[in-house]
RNA sequence: GGGCGCAUAGCUCAGUUGGUUCAGAGCAUCUGCCUUACAAGCAGAGGGUCGGAGGUUCGAAUCCUUCUGCGCCCA
């Protein structure tokens, strides 16, 4: 035989991926069919594959191929992300190591430098998902920042501002000093810290020598203080409101005012208010109409309002500040204090309340739309309970408006445009900049020529915006907008609605939701009313919440953590196969999945190594070795014997029972279960019992007997059978197995075949080979206790009972007992043989001959063991029977159920205690 | 501070409508086997008061209350 002992995940997988891409089964267009549509979340052009992104293309991949073995026309659509801060601050570093500074080189210039490397490296990702083995139609490959995308990203914004819903204002915004941009509140992370609380004591203006003490972690923002406020009921300070105190080390007199927002209890009870740098001191200056003092530069330094100390990094003035308050006395106190400090989710720099210019998307109907979309199951999510944090999220106090504008050139420049005036600034119109929203710099002329009544402006006299929309302001648009739905619906008509997406929760809110509200916004309008409103407006009808891949220690694995094993090495040592096994079986949706890679001793590094993985190499060997032995038999003409017939019968029943389980939990996304299901059959039912049932004796030569045709031919029928429905989940192997198992024609793959619809089948016949597999495992049991080899053949007897009659007249039973225990005979028999064991399986008694002498002693003790456990489980069937309320309560199938659960248990107390006399 | 969720075998997890031997799976452990498909294997075994307490019910891992421990989201 030619085939190697061992499956080779390497070679067989390189070489089907490349076949299946020729084959071109990736590919979809819009046909007769019904579509079924994935949009891949698009990962960072940044990014390398990590275990969040193998769970999640794992279960896409195996959702598409299910479907195109359905007959369904699957469609796939892969692409990337643009990422703009963690890309822009990417290319950032690598220009700084060239010694180039983004600042001199300009705008142009240094996004062609970003091109450049989006171009190199920005594939990357994607390669690596074909290593896994995802069925993704490449040729539908897209990228945020495409022409067609931000197209897109234009028309929606000039649409969402003509309707009102875009504005621009200042406001208070998370600031990144790094970065130097705005973030949205969904990219600031909270993380509890230890800080410090300065109590520091403003002198009164009239009385230096005394003062009022405030509370405040941050010491280097006093002299951006415009007040000091108190509660109006705070007895303490009641007297004192209307005063004017001094600001330490730089003497501005500041008032002391009354505002309940105020916490009597927090610190000592009086607020330094300080509107510039945060941001319930700046709604507390706008009700008292206080002034705003900016202290800080958009690196986060002190800047010439601040007086002193101008030019130092806010956290140095901190530090110095501290020495200052002390060489003047009026620091009094220093007190430790744990607080939760908000970061930048790509630069990790603090955040900074500061107040900025920035665009604005109105949330309000938005939020609305998209709970009334989940409320009503337009959008089902699995599992159902991300539905509590979603709801929890849009709720109306919770919703802010959408930040949109973000500090960077790389992304979609947002088209707004400003009419320069000679002296610099920009044309003011009602006390504002006035602004001109178009889809391009002509429309936008026009406007202004319109409203500055100047018909002479010229391009020159405009300038653009300088920020770029926030990324998720072009990845909310996906669904659509990779079918270059806002240009040509002809594709969005079929496509549209998806049919599930597959995403992380974390990004339930950034993502998910603002799909739903923009799916609600244009679909309706593209796709033409009628259509929408029988397709469907949603972007997708299901959403599958995957979890968060963590470590042993339940933190997310990251790579600055080096607690992730890398997904392609273990591919490389498991096999794609073995690793989608592995991610599959770790865990069920919406929980997150506890990856088991253990971890370097020495280095605290995770291996990559797991034992999931392993098990699913194990897996495809397994099955593999069976294929080996199949194609091994010789094959005769000879005809089925009956254990053959009962055997292929028995799995064929079987076969249909497992895949009619399979149904409800694919429908309902239980991965994990279907998995499962596959590998016990696989594994148990077909290897274990049924190719033991069939396998061909040796003859004197040490060569295998043949096996009849009919029960090779069934077995390679159900042999592929099993490789289909396991395809989705392992695509290599079982192709791979698919093709072992017979010659095929040109476009007979596994991967197109039709996926195993489940059949009728015998429960009843099923229950008898398991009570069969019952005794045959209760022979090897006795022969393990007692050291009898396997190879001796032994000799049994069963009781004869109407229950046993019944139970052997089953064609082949008889004969495949025999085969499976190793037995001489097996026959009926009205009395106990002598020198036999007897023992108990279903309610049947049997007598097995040993051919060795019998301890009589552990004889009794077993049987008075299993007595035991009888009697005792009969009291607890005849209580519950004895119970009035039970049996007049229960249904009747219950109460039936105890009724024969008490007869078997009496009966097998009856074969015990006449087991026990006979001894 | 407000909210959501979790706790089942040594580990990672299933357990769908409260009801069949429902207390399960895989891994790990132990015993015996290199039996001509597979030692990445075969045949077996042990192991849990379902976090604690109380309640509803004929019946609770499952529903309710409460406590403890843990995780997450929002402020």
């Amino acid at each position: 035989m030619s085939l190697s002992t061992r499956y080779n995940p390497k070679e067989t997988e390189s070489r089907w991926y490349e076949y299946w891409e020729k084959k071109n089964y990736f590919h979809s267009e819009p046909d007769d069919r019904e579509p079924f549509t994935i949009v891949i979340p698009p990962p960072n052009v940044t990014g390398v594959l990590h275990m969040g992104h193998m769970l999640n293309n794992t279960i896409q991949d195996v959702l598409i191929r299910r479907a195109r073995m359905q007959g369904k026309n699957a469609c796939w659509v892969p692409g990337t992300d643009h990422a703009s801060i963690a890309t822009e601050a990417k290319v950032v570093q690598l220009l700084r190591k060239k010694g180039i500074k983004k600042g001199d080189i300009g705008r142009e210039e240094f996004l062609n430098h970003a091109w450049e490397w989006k171009e190199k490296y920005g594939g990357i990702i994607l390669d690596q998902l074909k290593k896994l083995g995802a069925s993704c139609d490449w040729e539908r490959t897209r990228f945020t920042m495409d022409p067609s995308m931000s197209r897109a990203v234009v028309h929606v914004f000039v649409d969402l501002y003509k309707k009102g819903k875009l504005y621009r204002g200042l406001r208070m915004t998370n600031w990144d000093p790094e970065a130097k941009t705005v973030l949205s509140n969904e990219e600031v992370i909270y993380k509890e810290e230890n800080s410090q609380l300065f109590h520091i004591r403003y002198p009164f203006e009239d009385n230096p020598t005394e003062g009022i003490i405030i509370a405040t972690q941050r010491p280097e923002t006093i002299m951006a203080d415009v007040a000091i406020a108190v509660h109006p009921e705070e007895e303490k300070y009641k007297h004192l409101i209307g005063k004017n105190v001094l600001i330490p080390l730089i003497n501005k007199p500041i008032p002391i005012i009354a505002d309940s927002y105020v916490d009597r209890e927090f610190g000592t009870g009086a607020l330094k208010i300080t509107p510039a740098h945060d941001q319930n001191d700046n709604e507390i200056g706008q009700r008292h109409n206080l002034p705003v003092v900016d202290i800080l530069t958009e690196d986060g330094k002190l800047n010439e309002h601040a007086q002193i100390l101008v030019g130092e990094d806010r956290f140095v003035a901190r530090k110095k500040i501290k020495k200052l308050l002390e060489d003047s006395g009026t620091l009094v106190k220093l007190e430790d204090y744990r607080t939760s400090i908000g970061h930048s989710e790509r630069t990790d720099a603090i955040v900074e309340p500061r107040l900025t210019n920035q665009w604005f998307l109105d949330m309000k109907d938005f939020a609305k739309t998209a709970l009334h979309a989940v409320e009503s199951k337009e959008v089902k999510f699995y599992p159902e309970n991300m539905w509590n944090m979603f709801y929890q999220w849009l709720q109306e106090d919770n919703v802010r408006d959408w930040c949109i504008s973000r500090q960077l050139w790389w992304g979609q420049r947002i088209p707004a445009w400003y009419v320069k005036t000679a002296d610099g600034g920009r044309w003011m119109a009602d006390g504002e900049e006035a602004v001109f929203v178009a889809e391009n710099v002509e429309a936008a002329l026009a406007q202004a020529r319109q409203k500055t009544g100047n018909t002479g402006l010229t391009l020159n006299d405009l300038e653009q915006d300088e920020d770029v929309v926030d990324t998720w302001f072009s990845s909310w648009l996906w669904p659509i907008s990779v079918f270059d739905g806002f240009e040509n619906q002809e594709e969005l008509k079929y496509y549209y609605p998806t049919s599930v997406l597959v995403t992380g929760w974390d990004i339930m809110f950034f993502w998910v939701a603002r799909m739903i509200m923009s799916g609600y916004e244009w679909s309706e309008e593209l796709l033409g009313k009628e259509l929408a409103e029988k397709k469907g407006r949603m972007p997708f009808h299901d959403v599958y919440f995957t979890g968060m891949v963590r470590d042993n220690k339940r933190r997310k694995m990251s790579k600055s953590l080096g607690n992730s094993p890398e997904a392609l090495e273990l591919i490389e040592n498991y096999g794609a196969d073995g690793v989608r096994f592995g991610m599959l079986l770790a865990g069920s949706a919406g929980n997150d999945i506890i990856f088991d890679a253990p971890f370097d001793p020495e280095t605290k590094q995770a291996l990559n190594e797991s034992k999931l993985c392993e098990q699913g190499r194990n897996f495809c060997n397994k099955m593999w070795n069976a294929l080996r032995l199949v194609k091994g038999w010789p094959v005769s003409d000879a005809p089925q014997s009956k254990i053959n017939q009962l055997a292929v019968s028995w799995l064929e029943h079987k076969f249909n029972q497992t895949l009619a389980g399979l149904e409800n939990n694919f429908n309902q996304y239980r991965l994990s279960d279907v998995l499962m299901s596959l590998y016990q059959f696989i594994w148990d039912d077909f290897c274990s019992w049924y190719l033991e049932m069939i396998k061909p004796a040796y003859n004197a030569e040490g060569n295998s007997e043949p096996l009849d045709r009919a029960t090779f031919e069934a077995t390679v029928a159900l042999f592929e059978k099993m490789m289909a429905a396991l395809h989705p989940f392992m695509p290599f192997v079982t192709e791979e197995i698919w093709h072992q198992l017979r010659q095929r024609a040109e476009g007979q793959d596994c991967i197109v075949s039709r996926y195993p619809a489940p059949g009728a089948f015998d429960g009843n016949m099923i229950k008898l080979v398991d009570k069969a597999k019952d005794v045959i495992t209760e022979i090897r049991n006795t022969r393990n206790g007692k050291g009898i080899s396997p190879k001796e053949p032994l000799k049994l007897f069963v009781q004869n009972t109407d229950s046993a009659k019944a139970m052997y007249q089953l064609d082949g039973l008889t004969e495949m007992v025999g085969k499976m225990a190793n037995l001489t005979s097996v026959e009926l028999t009205g009395s106990e043989p002598e020198g036999t064991v007897a023992f108990i399986s279903g309610t049947e008694k049997y007598f097995l001959e040993l051919n060795i002498q019998i301890d009589v002693e552990a004889e009794r003790e077993r049987l008075t063991k299993e007595l035991d456990y009888n009697r005792g489980f009969v009291t607890s069937v005849e209580k519950k029977l004895s119970n009035e309320r039970f049996v007049s309560g229960a249904p009747a199938q219950v109460v039936e159920n105890e009724r024969k659960k008490l007869a078997d248990g009496l009966e097998k107390i009856r074969i015990l205690k006449e087991a026990l006399a006979k001894l």
